[in-house]
DNA sequence: GCACACTGTGTGCGCCATACACAGATCATA
DNA sequence: TATGATCTGTGTATGGCGCACACAGTGTGC
């Protein structure tokens, strides 16, 4: 095996730690820094986090940082690495089902505590010690199917897409519902102008439909659920398949 | 109705002209920024779009842009109008299954045609003319079918969201092939020694089966197809159980 | 005790989005 | 036809950003 070494980041989120060697001690560890940036993007967003944010929230220089990650893109790694914790115990007891749906709800949550997550310009596949934990968390949710791995994980990247998506969509998560409220109310008023019933029949008629009163707080609860049956339906279809 | 106008940018997209007005003439129009906006992202990347690239390229001064558009996000909103040509006109002979299908591989290849679209911070959901037209063409792919709107909507908006997430996953879209399967050699091997399968029983088991060769040409082929399925086999399954 | 690798720091560069003031162009109106 | 309002593209300036680099001090292994 040639000296394709991990990049550093990595190697420090594995742990593996270097000997001790010269030189001062760190003041500092990277979980330091993902926990000051996280707090910062919680509060204000992925765009309030910079390198100079993070490091004053530290108490530190700007440049401190770079002993520590060898860029943005690294902070960002060591970010997500943080706000996906530990993934979620499945039930055994559970079907396929009812663990993949566990599984969703918890990424989808992940998300709503952490929606600067979906702002992440993505790169790199994963290869951080929880992103493959909740990977391994979520193709550990059709153990006992007849699915071949391979399909495990098309079926998982497929919910991991859904949730994904759909958090997209309800990304105008301004965390204050009045908000998101009148962010809906704008945008359908505008639509009703633009989506004349002549040129968009389509659209139009999913206007005329009155839309349920606390629609931004319910998607969540009954549209994302619907989704992802409609999903789990596709996945089921493809397991009876499997076995004629 | 009050005076809740539209953005600048929209009124210009639907092409609501304001009457004559004093002044010089302008130079150029929108649709020449959109072009030399794409331009420069095909070649690198949404990265490479900036407001000075952009007037250098069509051989004004950064700050001419600011007459045609209000910030940088309208720069965003008017290369999408543009990257979204005509959407797809599907053939009324094939079943709702091929039309969807079609309209998702029209939609593929857009993001093929122009990767740094899912590179592009969405902030508000779509108003623009092709934009709405791509929406009223998904949703007509469904007519016939006992759908309400509002499932039809939210079928569209599974499709949607598979084909984005799909395309974010091969989203390593370097154009080079050669360097796709680079990069993709590089993850597995590293994925190998890291998912060891007494941690990762899952993930090591999806990488003992031997991975295709010609893997990343054969993604969109084969499991792009595949994968387009299952959200449609859900989706048949919510349509057979609305007409029980 | 020495050499050296490492630490956090300060300075500086190039790029970015964009605010603002300005001179010239052109239309509606007198 | 003259004029004033209002638009145009431009030049300049500001504050932020990521990051390269040189530096002085610190602690470890020899």
């Amino acid at each position: 095996m040639d000296e394709n070494e991990l990049p550093r980041v990595l190697q420090q989120l594995w742990g593996i730690e270097g000997r001790s060697r010269p030189g001062p001690k760190p003041a500092f560890h990277i979980s330091d820094i993902a926990r000051a940036a996280i707090k910062l993007a919680d509060a204000g967003g992925l765009g309030a986090v910079s390198m100079s944010k993070v490091a004053a929230e530290l108490g530190f220089t700007t440049m401190s940082l770079y002993r520590y990650v060898d860029a943005k893109d690294d902070l960002y790694v060591v970010m997500l690495e943080h706000a996906f914790a530990e993934p979620p115990v499945l039930d055994p007891e559970l079907d396929w089902r009812g663990r993949i749906t566990a599984w969703a709800e918890a990424f989808r949550d992940a998300l709503r505590r952490h929606p600067w997550i979906l702002q992440i310009p993505i790169q790199e596949p994963p290869l951080s010690p929880n992103q493959l934990a909740w990977m391994e968390s979520g193709l550990d949710a059709f153990d006992g199917t007849p699915l071949t791995p391979q399909d495990r994980l098309s079926a998982m990247l497929l919910v991991n897409i859904y949730v994904r998506g759909t958090a997209q969509l309800t990304a105008n998560m301004r965390t204050e519902p009045d908000e998101v409220r009148e962010a809906d109310r704008l945008y359908t008023e505008r639509l009703t102008m633009l989506a004349t019933p002549d040129r968009f029949p389509g659209i139009a008629a999913t206007l005329e439909q009155p839309v349920d009163e606390g629609y931004a707080g319910d998607f969540d609860a009954a549209e994302f659920g619907f989704g992802l049956n409609t999903v789990l339906d596709g996945i089921h279809t493809r397991i009876t398949r499997q076995t004629p």
